[in-house]
DNA sequence: ATGGAAAGCCAACACCTGTTGCTTTCAGGG
DNA sequence: CCCTGAAAGCAACAGGTGTTGGCTTTCCAT
């Protein structure tokens, strides 16, 4: 039995309503304006109930976030643990598209409250990445400071690519900015290595 | 007359005032736990006199960061505003340290705190970077997309390099990291370019 | 099926927020 | 030096927050 179905069913009822409420009312108003009541209310849930799940809402915002990038990501992938050249592809063409339903589904005026998602989606990122790495037996592996280090510049350098490119430049498309990002993580002496070295083509 | 001395002397003396009784309290408490009701009170100032000046504590927090990280910046910038290996160095060897500020020196129990601080930083980054850049003559210079792609590439692997290094590897030092970090940068076409292009070296 | 544990509901609490309308003060131009 | 308008103080408000304790319902393991 897999590890969510253990929960009791209740639990799994009323954290799927709470998540579906939220999602609901961000499509609709700005995160700072959302309040747990409305939360709650939207879910048919006592208020009370929704502090036996998440500690705050910056807590429901976290576990939405990350479940949905997540699912979003790994519908996508290719293969699931392996750093290839079209897992990376992927991995960029999802965070882009991400970041752009951010801009276009919610209301996110505020730049503040757009970081706090991205960071969300950056942890998933970083921890896809990592796994990636520790499986493979490239020349990082033997160090794995220079492996982290490698895993947080090539991550944040392609958040960085993908935040730019989905609200600088909205016209582009995925195809174009994995094209753009390629040359310049293969420039990356680190990620170049390791790439070669795990590239199954 | 600088723009900053235009303004009301009580109006800059209730921001200081307001400025530094927050980063005192954020010296003893988390972020979070800090009301506005205690800056005002540290601050000797009216509550409702704060919000005659930030709109809530976010915005305090953004101020305060972005101030006394561009202080700290500027003073040690060889060179203010051209985009040079020493500078870069510098900006490197900054950040980490800010970074490992906020370690210690302030209770930032929560890593999504930590990333709101951050952010304000990386704004000061990239509208430094990119000034760099706007003056520079380098091929970047040609295309201001692939110029603009690149300073956010740039900075987010910076920014990525600097607070895992900070945050994982707090027995490093700051040489070590901006030594290992070079590399990396050097080997992506397009700053690479521009590096070689503007280095006075 | 059934008893107990877990989950949810409810009301009420102390507190913080952000805003308003008013008065008092004082910095700085004339 | 004095006047004035901007800034700071003040009190009170309608909300939201997070927590508590007691109660009812629902699940699910025996």
């Amino acid at each position: 039995m897999a590890a969510e179905e253990r929960i009791d069913l209740r639990v799994r009822r009323t954290r799927k309503l709470l998540q579906d409420a939220f999602l609901q009312l961000m499509a609709q108003k700005s995160f700072q304006s959302i309040t747990v009541q409305d939360i709650s209310a939207a879910a048919m849930v006592n208020r009370s109930t929704f502090y036996d799940h998440f500690v705050d809402k910056y807590a429901l915002m976290e576990w939405a976030v990350s479940e949905t990038f997540r699912e979003q990501l790994m519908a996508r992938l290719p293969d699931t643990d392996h750093y290839t050249v079209e897992n990376l592809r992927a991995l960029i063409m999802t965070m882009w598209e991400y970041f752009g339903g951010l801009h276009g589904q919610c209301q996110s005026a505020d730049e503040q409250e757009r970081m706090l998602f991205q960071s969300q989606v950056m942890n998933v990122v970083i921890k896809v990445l990592s796994d990636w790495l520790a499986t493979g037996s490239g020349p990082g592996a033997e160090d794995p400071i220079t492996r982290e280090l490698a895993v947080a510049v090539t991550s944040w350098a392609i958040y960085g690519a993908s935040q730019y490119w989905a609200e600088k430049n909205p016209q582009g498309t995925g195809e174009e900015l994995a094209d753009r990002v390629f040359p310049i993580l293969q420039g990356m002496p680190q990620t170049a290595c390791l790439l070669r070295e795990n590239d199954p083509s």
